[in-house]
DNA sequence: AACTATTTATAAGA
DNA sequence: TTCTTATAAATAGTT
Protein backbone atom coordinates (compact mmCIF):
# COMPACT_ATOMS: atom_id res chain seq x y z
CA UNK A 1 0.00 0.00 0.00
CA UNK A 2 1.78 3.04 -1.56
CA UNK A 3 2.98 4.74 -4.11
CA UNK A 4 3.73 1.61 -5.78
CA UNK A 5 3.04 -2.06 -5.85
CA UNK A 6 6.44 -4.16 -4.50
CA UNK A 7 6.89 -7.30 -4.97
CA UNK A 8 7.09 -10.21 -2.11
CA UNK A 9 10.70 -10.70 -1.65
CA UNK A 10 13.69 -9.52 0.14
CA UNK A 11 14.76 -5.71 -0.26
CA UNK A 12 18.50 -5.96 -1.28
CA UNK A 13 19.01 -2.28 -0.21
CA UNK A 14 19.69 -2.64 3.77
CA UNK A 15 18.48 1.05 4.14
CA UNK A 16 15.47 0.93 2.40
CA UNK A 17 14.75 -2.52 3.65
CA UNK A 18 15.14 -1.07 7.70
CA UNK A 19 13.27 1.72 6.62
CA UNK A 20 10.05 -0.64 5.80
CA UNK A 21 10.84 -3.20 9.02
CA UNK A 22 10.54 -0.16 10.68
CA UNK A 23 6.93 0.43 9.46
CA UNK A 24 6.01 -2.50 8.81
CA UNK A 25 6.71 -3.98 12.27
CA UNK A 26 5.04 -0.74 13.83
CA UNK A 27 2.05 -1.94 11.89
CA UNK A 28 1.87 -5.39 12.64
CA UNK A 29 2.17 -4.61 15.97
CA UNK A 30 -0.68 -2.54 15.73
CA UNK A 31 -2.95 -5.16 14.30
CA UNK A 32 -2.08 -7.47 16.63
CA UNK A 33 -2.90 -5.44 19.16
CA UNK A 34 -6.21 -4.78 17.68
CA UNK A 35 -7.65 -8.54 16.71
CA UNK A 36 -6.54 -9.04 20.56
CA UNK A 37 -8.80 -6.58 22.02
CA UNK A 38 -12.01 -6.75 18.87
CA UNK A 39 -12.27 -10.50 19.00
CA UNK A 40 -10.73 -11.26 22.98
CA UNK A 41 -8.07 -13.05 21.77
CA UNK A 42 -4.37 -14.13 23.08
CA UNK A 43 -1.68 -12.76 20.83
CA UNK A 44 1.99 -13.27 21.08
CA UNK A 45 3.96 -11.81 18.53
CA UNK A 46 7.63 -12.28 18.72
CA UNK A 47 10.55 -11.11 15.76
CA UNK A 48 13.84 -12.08 15.79
CA UNK A 49 15.72 -9.36 13.08
CA UNK A 50 18.26 -11.37 11.13
CA UNK A 51 21.67 -9.80 12.43
CA UNK A 52 20.77 -11.26 16.50
CA UNK A 53 18.42 -9.99 18.59
CA UNK A 54 16.08 -7.77 18.38
CA UNK A 55 12.40 -9.00 19.20
CA UNK A 56 9.46 -7.53 19.56
CA UNK A 57 6.83 -9.09 21.55
CA UNK A 58 2.75 -8.21 21.93
CA UNK A 59 -0.08 -9.93 24.23
CA UNK A 60 -3.66 -9.75 24.61
CA UNK A 61 -4.73 -8.42 27.66
CA UNK A 62 -6.60 -10.27 30.42
CA UNK A 63 -5.26 -13.76 29.87
CA UNK A 64 -1.92 -12.90 29.43
CA UNK A 65 -1.55 -10.93 32.48
CA UNK A 66 -2.90 -14.28 34.61
CA UNK A 67 0.02 -15.80 33.15
CA UNK A 68 2.51 -13.04 34.04
CA UNK A 69 0.88 -13.26 37.31
CA UNK A 70 2.07 -17.36 37.99
CA UNK A 71 5.18 -16.77 36.77
CA UNK A 72 6.12 -14.16 38.57
CA UNK A 73 5.65 -16.59 41.35
CA UNK A 74 8.40 -18.39 40.35
CA UNK A 75 10.66 -15.54 39.50
CA UNK A 76 14.12 -15.85 39.14
CA UNK A 77 14.81 -19.27 41.22
CA UNK A 78 17.57 -19.98 38.39
CA UNK A 79 19.92 -17.40 40.30
CA UNK A 80 22.90 -19.54 41.79
CA UNK A 81 21.43 -18.71 45.48
CA UNK A 82 19.86 -20.96 47.80
CA UNK A 83 16.96 -21.99 45.25
CA UNK A 84 13.36 -22.74 46.62
CA UNK A 85 14.76 -23.45 50.11
CA UNK A 86 14.33 -20.56 52.17
CA UNK A 87 12.12 -18.39 50.43
CA UNK A 88 8.47 -17.88 51.01
CA UNK A 89 5.41 -17.47 48.01
CA UNK A 90 2.63 -15.85 50.31
CA UNK A 91 -1.13 -16.35 48.56
CA UNK A 92 -1.78 -13.21 47.47
CA UNK A 93 -4.14 -14.45 45.05
CA UNK A 94 -6.71 -17.28 45.85
CA UNK A 95 -6.30 -18.29 42.21
CA UNK A 96 -2.23 -19.78 42.81
CA UNK A 97 -0.62 -22.10 45.19
CA UNK A 98 2.31 -20.68 46.68
CA UNK A 99 5.37 -22.79 46.53
CA UNK A 100 5.06 -24.59 49.73
CA UNK A 101 1.58 -25.42 49.09
CA UNK A 102 3.01 -26.79 45.51
CA UNK A 103 5.39 -28.83 47.14
CA UNK A 104 2.90 -30.44 49.77
CA UNK A 105 0.82 -31.19 46.75
CA UNK A 106 3.52 -32.91 44.99
CA UNK A 107 5.10 -34.95 48.80
CA UNK A 108 1.47 -36.02 49.37
CA UNK A 109 1.26 -37.66 45.77
CA UNK A 110 5.00 -38.96 46.10
CA UNK A 111 5.47 -39.42 49.91
CA UNK A 112 2.17 -39.25 51.17
CA UNK A 113 0.13 -41.93 52.60
CA UNK A 114 -0.28 -44.83 49.31
CA UNK A 115 -2.20 -43.80 46.87
CA UNK A 116 -4.22 -46.94 47.43
CA UNK A 117 -5.34 -45.78 50.79
CA UNK A 118 -7.04 -42.29 48.80
CA UNK A 119 -10.09 -41.95 48.13
CA UNK A 120 -11.83 -41.10 44.65
CA UNK A 121 -12.55 -38.18 45.01
CA UNK A 122 -9.01 -37.34 46.58
CA UNK A 123 -7.85 -38.12 43.42
CA UNK A 124 -9.46 -36.15 41.40
CA UNK A 125 -8.88 -33.55 42.93
CA UNK A 126 -5.14 -34.43 43.39
CA UNK A 127 -5.13 -35.03 39.17
CA UNK A 128 -6.21 -31.36 39.15
CA UNK A 129 -4.05 -29.74 41.09
CA UNK A 130 -0.82 -31.69 39.78
CA UNK A 131 -2.28 -30.94 36.17
CA UNK A 132 -2.86 -27.42 36.79
CA UNK A 133 0.98 -27.53 38.64
CA UNK A 134 2.43 -29.09 35.88
CA UNK A 135 0.73 -26.65 33.37
CA UNK A 136 2.41 -23.40 35.39
CA UNK A 137 5.90 -25.46 35.86
CA UNK A 138 5.63 -25.64 31.58
CA UNK A 139 4.92 -22.62 31.20
CA UNK A 140 7.39 -21.01 33.23
CA UNK A 141 10.59 -23.38 31.57
CA UNK A 142 9.35 -22.39 28.68
CA UNK A 143 8.84 -18.59 28.89
CA UNK A 144 12.80 -19.01 31.17
CA UNK A 145 13.94 -20.59 27.80
CA UNK A 146 12.65 -18.11 25.59
CA UNK A 147 14.48 -15.76 27.64
CA UNK A 148 17.80 -17.38 27.84
CA UNK A 149 17.60 -17.92 23.92
CA UNK A 150 16.68 -14.07 23.36
CA UNK A 151 19.88 -13.19 25.37
CA UNK A 152 22.39 -15.07 23.70
CA UNK A 153 20.39 -13.75 20.34
CA UNK A 154 22.10 -10.46 21.99
CA UNK A 155 25.00 -11.14 23.05
CA UNK A 156 25.78 -12.38 19.85
CA UNK A 157 24.74 -9.29 17.91
CA UNK A 158 27.06 -7.76 20.40
CA UNK A 159 30.19 -9.47 19.54
CA UNK A 160 29.44 -9.34 16.26
CA UNK A 161 29.46 -5.89 16.05
CA UNK A 162 32.65 -5.80 17.91
CA UNK A 163 34.14 -8.23 15.93
CA UNK A 164 33.71 -6.93 12.38
CA UNK A 165 34.53 -3.28 14.60
CA UNK A 166 37.93 -4.81 15.02
CA UNK A 167 37.99 -5.81 11.90
CA UNK A 168 37.51 -2.76 10.55
CA UNK A 169 40.39 -1.40 12.76
CA UNK A 170 42.66 -3.84 11.74
CA UNK A 171 41.91 -3.53 7.73
CA UNK A 172 42.42 -0.02 7.76
CA UNK A 173 45.44 -0.25 10.01
CA UNK A 174 47.03 -2.56 7.05
CA UNK A 175 45.33 -0.37 4.49
CA UNK A 176 47.06 2.28 5.32
CA UNK A 177 50.38 0.99 6.47
CA UNK A 178 50.14 3.36 9.37
CA UNK A 179 48.95 3.53 13.02
CA UNK A 180 47.75 7.15 13.60
CA UNK A 181 44.44 5.76 12.17
CA UNK A 182 43.42 2.73 14.28
CA UNK A 183 43.96 5.37 17.31
CA UNK A 184 41.30 7.20 15.58
CA UNK A 185 38.94 4.75 14.91
CA UNK A 186 39.20 2.69 18.28
CA UNK A 187 38.08 6.17 20.35
CA UNK A 188 34.48 3.95 19.58
CA UNK A 189 35.40 0.62 21.28
CA UNK A 190 34.92 1.70 24.86
CA UNK A 191 31.03 1.86 24.93
CA UNK A 192 30.25 -0.88 23.11
CA UNK A 193 32.69 -3.27 25.74
CA UNK A 194 30.81 -1.79 28.31
CA UNK A 195 27.30 -2.36 26.98
CA UNK A 196 28.44 -5.93 26.09
CA UNK A 197 29.78 -6.61 29.54
CA UNK A 198 25.99 -6.03 31.32
CA UNK A 199 25.47 -9.50 29.34
CA UNK A 200 28.32 -11.19 30.35
CA UNK B 1 -11.03 -0.14 6.90
CA UNK B 2 -14.10 -0.40 6.25
CA UNK B 3 -17.44 1.12 5.38
CA UNK B 4 -17.07 2.54 8.65
CA UNK B 5 -14.46 3.24 11.61
CA UNK B 6 -14.71 0.89 14.22
CA UNK B 7 -13.72 1.21 17.65
CA UNK B 8 -11.03 -0.51 19.37
CA UNK B 9 -12.67 -2.39 21.97
CA UNK B 10 -14.13 -5.91 22.03
CA UNK B 11 -16.95 -6.72 19.54
CA UNK B 12 -20.02 -7.84 21.48
CA UNK B 13 -21.77 -9.86 18.97
CA UNK B 14 -20.35 -13.38 18.87
CA UNK B 15 -21.20 -13.96 15.27
CA UNK B 16 -19.44 -10.63 14.07
CA UNK B 17 -16.75 -11.23 16.05
CA UNK B 18 -15.96 -14.81 14.72
CA UNK B 19 -16.36 -13.30 11.46
CA UNK B 20 -14.04 -10.20 12.15
CA UNK B 21 -11.32 -13.11 13.75
CA UNK B 22 -11.46 -14.51 10.87
CA UNK B 23 -10.75 -11.46 8.30
CA UNK B 24 -8.27 -9.99 10.33
CA UNK B 25 -5.90 -13.04 11.44
CA UNK B 26 -6.00 -13.87 7.88
CA UNK B 27 -4.35 -10.43 6.93
CA UNK B 28 -2.26 -10.54 10.08
CA UNK B 29 -0.52 -14.03 9.06
CA UNK B 30 -0.29 -12.13 5.52
CA UNK B 31 1.33 -9.25 6.86
CA UNK B 32 3.52 -11.57 9.35
CA UNK B 33 4.97 -13.41 5.98
CA UNK B 34 5.21 -10.30 4.37
CA UNK B 35 7.69 -8.51 6.71
CA UNK B 36 9.56 -12.07 7.08
CA UNK B 37 10.38 -11.78 3.50
CA UNK B 38 10.78 -8.27 3.04
CA UNK B 39 13.17 -7.51 5.51
CA UNK B 40 14.63 -10.97 6.41
CA UNK B 41 13.21 -11.63 9.82
CA UNK B 42 12.19 -13.83 11.95
CA UNK B 43 8.32 -13.70 12.99
CA UNK B 44 6.56 -16.09 15.42
CA UNK B 45 2.71 -15.30 15.98
CA UNK B 46 0.90 -17.41 18.02
CA UNK B 47 -2.97 -16.69 18.91
CA UNK B 48 -4.85 -18.06 21.32
CA UNK B 49 -8.82 -17.94 20.60
CA UNK B 50 -10.15 -17.15 24.01
CA UNK B 51 -12.42 -20.10 24.01
CA UNK B 52 -10.04 -22.64 24.58
CA UNK B 53 -7.00 -23.44 21.81
CA UNK B 54 -6.56 -22.79 18.08
CA UNK B 55 -3.78 -21.05 17.27
CA UNK B 56 -1.83 -19.96 15.09
CA UNK B 57 1.96 -20.09 13.76
CA UNK B 58 4.11 -17.65 10.77
CA UNK B 59 7.76 -18.09 10.39
CA UNK B 60 10.60 -16.41 8.88
CA UNK B 61 13.17 -18.53 7.08
CA UNK B 62 16.62 -19.67 8.60
CA UNK B 63 16.76 -19.86 12.48
CA UNK B 64 13.05 -21.51 12.73
CA UNK B 65 13.86 -23.43 10.24
CA UNK B 66 15.02 -25.44 13.51
CA UNK B 67 12.16 -24.67 14.82
CA UNK B 68 9.85 -25.48 12.23
CA UNK B 69 9.81 -29.29 13.10
CA UNK B 70 8.61 -28.93 15.95
CA UNK B 71 5.56 -25.86 15.50
CA UNK B 72 4.80 -27.79 12.17
CA UNK B 73 2.95 -30.49 13.84
CA UNK B 74 1.10 -27.54 15.98
CA UNK B 75 -0.06 -25.77 12.07
CA UNK B 76 -3.24 -24.89 11.66
CA UNK B 77 -4.09 -26.71 8.73
CA UNK B 78 -6.77 -24.56 7.04
CA UNK B 79 -4.24 -22.00 7.24
CA UNK B 80 -2.33 -20.53 4.35
CA UNK B 81 -1.82 -23.70 2.03
CA UNK B 82 1.45 -24.08 0.38
CA UNK B 83 3.12 -23.78 4.02
CA UNK B 84 2.73 -26.82 5.46
CA UNK B 85 0.28 -27.88 3.70
CA UNK B 86 2.02 -30.83 0.95
CA UNK B 87 5.51 -31.40 2.98
CA UNK B 88 5.93 -34.34 4.42
CA UNK B 89 6.95 -35.43 7.29
CA UNK B 90 8.68 -38.97 7.14
CA UNK B 91 8.90 -40.97 10.40
CA UNK B 92 12.75 -40.73 10.09
CA UNK B 93 12.94 -41.96 13.99
CA UNK B 94 10.72 -44.84 15.15
CA UNK B 95 10.18 -42.64 18.47
CA UNK B 96 8.25 -40.24 16.57
CA UNK B 97 4.91 -39.97 14.83
CA UNK B 98 4.63 -39.07 11.44
CA UNK B 99 2.81 -35.69 11.16
CA UNK B 100 -0.14 -37.23 9.29
CA UNK B 101 -0.06 -39.33 12.02
CA UNK B 102 -0.26 -37.24 14.51
CA UNK B 103 -2.53 -35.43 12.75
CA UNK B 104 -4.95 -37.99 12.56
CA UNK B 105 -4.70 -38.64 16.42
CA UNK B 106 -6.02 -34.69 16.60
CA UNK B 107 -8.18 -34.89 13.93
CA UNK B 108 -10.16 -37.88 15.16
CA UNK B 109 -10.29 -36.11 18.69
CA UNK B 110 -11.80 -32.94 17.82
CA UNK B 111 -13.35 -33.06 13.99
CA UNK B 112 -14.24 -37.15 14.41
CA UNK B 113 -17.10 -38.26 15.95
CA UNK B 114 -18.43 -36.38 18.71
CA UNK B 115 -16.92 -37.12 22.19
CA UNK B 116 -20.27 -38.28 23.42
CA UNK B 117 -20.15 -40.87 20.76
CA UNK B 118 -17.11 -42.52 21.85
CA UNK B 119 -17.23 -45.23 24.06
CA UNK B 120 -14.80 -45.90 27.71
CA UNK B 121 -12.70 -47.62 25.83
CA UNK B 122 -12.32 -45.57 22.62
CA UNK B 123 -11.54 -42.69 25.06
CA UNK B 124 -9.00 -44.26 26.87
CA UNK B 125 -7.37 -45.53 24.23
CA UNK B 126 -7.56 -41.63 22.94
CA UNK B 127 -6.39 -40.77 26.15
CA UNK B 128 -3.24 -42.39 25.37
CA UNK B 129 -2.15 -41.57 22.07
CA UNK B 130 -3.03 -38.18 23.08
CA UNK B 131 -0.73 -38.19 26.09
CA UNK B 132 2.26 -39.92 24.30
CA UNK B 133 2.13 -37.66 21.30
CA UNK B 134 2.33 -34.38 23.68
CA UNK B 135 4.92 -36.37 25.63
CA UNK B 136 6.63 -36.57 22.47
CA UNK B 137 6.55 -33.52 21.70
CA UNK B 138 7.26 -31.79 24.52
CA UNK B 139 10.50 -33.40 24.66
CA UNK B 140 11.41 -32.79 21.17
CA UNK B 141 10.22 -28.82 21.92
CA UNK B 142 13.19 -28.91 25.15
CA UNK B 143 15.72 -30.82 23.08
CA UNK B 144 15.62 -28.17 20.07
CA UNK B 145 15.61 -25.47 23.04
CA UNK B 146 18.38 -27.31 24.66
CA UNK B 147 19.94 -27.55 21.66
CA UNK B 148 19.76 -24.00 20.03
CA UNK B 149 21.22 -22.62 23.51
CA UNK B 150 24.19 -24.81 22.63
CA UNK B 151 24.33 -23.88 19.40
CA UNK B 152 24.35 -20.37 20.72
CA UNK B 153 26.83 -20.49 23.38
CA UNK B 154 29.58 -22.67 21.18
CA UNK B 155 28.57 -19.34 18.65
CA UNK B 156 29.12 -17.24 21.48
CA UNK B 157 32.28 -18.78 22.63
CA UNK B 158 33.74 -18.81 19.09
CA UNK B 159 33.31 -14.70 19.08
CA UNK B 160 34.74 -14.19 22.26
CA UNK B 161 37.58 -15.98 20.96
CA UNK B 162 38.08 -14.72 17.75
CA UNK B 163 37.51 -11.11 19.61
CA UNK B 164 40.35 -11.68 21.70
CA UNK B 165 42.77 -12.55 19.17
CA UNK B 166 41.43 -9.72 17.44
CA UNK B 167 42.17 -7.19 20.23
CA UNK B 168 45.65 -9.07 20.77
CA UNK B 169 46.68 -8.03 17.14
CA UNK B 170 45.70 -4.43 17.20
CA UNK B 171 47.58 -4.36 20.86
CA UNK B 172 50.45 -5.86 19.20
CA UNK B 173 50.48 -3.10 16.47
CA UNK B 174 49.92 -0.28 18.60
CA UNK B 175 52.76 -1.35 20.76
CA UNK B 176 55.20 -1.89 18.27
CA UNK B 177 54.19 0.06 16.72
CA UNK B 178 54.59 -0.82 13.12
CA UNK B 179 52.62 -3.10 11.07
CA UNK B 180 54.85 -5.87 10.05
CA UNK B 181 53.98 -8.02 13.23
CA UNK B 182 50.05 -7.87 12.93
CA UNK B 183 50.48 -9.22 9.16
CA UNK B 184 52.47 -12.22 10.85
CA UNK B 185 49.83 -13.02 13.81
CA UNK B 186 47.21 -12.38 11.17
CA UNK B 187 47.73 -15.73 9.35
CA UNK B 188 46.26 -17.63 12.78
CA UNK B 189 42.61 -16.12 11.58
CA UNK B 190 41.36 -18.10 8.18
CA UNK B 191 40.88 -20.74 10.26
CA UNK B 192 38.90 -19.02 13.37
CA UNK B 193 36.47 -17.66 10.86
CA UNK B 194 35.87 -20.75 8.93
CA UNK B 195 35.12 -22.93 11.47
CA UNK B 196 32.91 -20.22 12.97
CA UNK B 197 31.59 -19.75 10.00
CA UNK B 198 29.56 -23.17 10.35
CA UNK B 199 27.39 -22.08 13.02
CA UNK B 200 26.68 -18.45 11.28
C1' DA C 1 -18.46 -16.41 0.52
C1' DA C 2 -18.62 -12.30 -2.47
C1' DC C 3 -18.97 -7.58 -3.02
C1' DT C 4 -17.73 -2.53 -2.40
C1' DA C 5 -17.46 1.72 0.06
C1' DT C 6 -14.30 3.26 3.16
C1' DT C 7 -10.68 3.28 6.12
C1' DT C 8 -6.01 2.13 6.94
C1' DA C 9 -1.26 1.01 5.82
C1' DT C 10 2.60 2.24 3.60
C1' DA C 11 6.20 3.30 -0.55
C1' DA C 12 8.33 7.00 -2.13
C1' DG C 13 9.56 11.50 -1.75
C1' DA C 14 10.73 15.65 1.00
C1' DT D 1 14.52 9.88 11.54
C1' DT D 2 9.94 11.99 10.71
C1' DC D 3 6.19 14.00 7.72
C1' DT D 4 3.51 14.06 3.77
C1' DT D 5 0.92 12.21 0.13
C1' DA D 6 -0.52 9.16 -3.54
C1' DT D 7 -1.74 4.72 -3.93
C1' DA D 8 -2.23 -0.14 -2.57
C1' DA D 9 -4.38 -3.09 0.63
C1' DA D 10 -7.47 -4.46 4.30
C1' DT D 11 -11.81 -4.83 5.89
C1' DA D 12 -16.91 -3.41 7.92
C1' DG D 13 -21.13 -3.76 6.55
C1' DT D 14 -23.96 -5.54 2.96
C1' DT D 15 -25.92 -9.00 -0.36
Amino acid sequence: MGRKKVELRRIEDKSSRQVTFSKRRKGLMKKAREISILCDVQVALVIFSSRGKLYEFCHGSSLAKILEHYWSRFEDRNASKGVYETENYPSENANHWTYKELQQIVQRDLEGPNVEHLTLTDLVQLERELGAALTQIRSRKTQLMIELISTLHEKERMLSEENELLEKQIEAILKHDGVEQAKEVDLGRPHQKATLSLLR
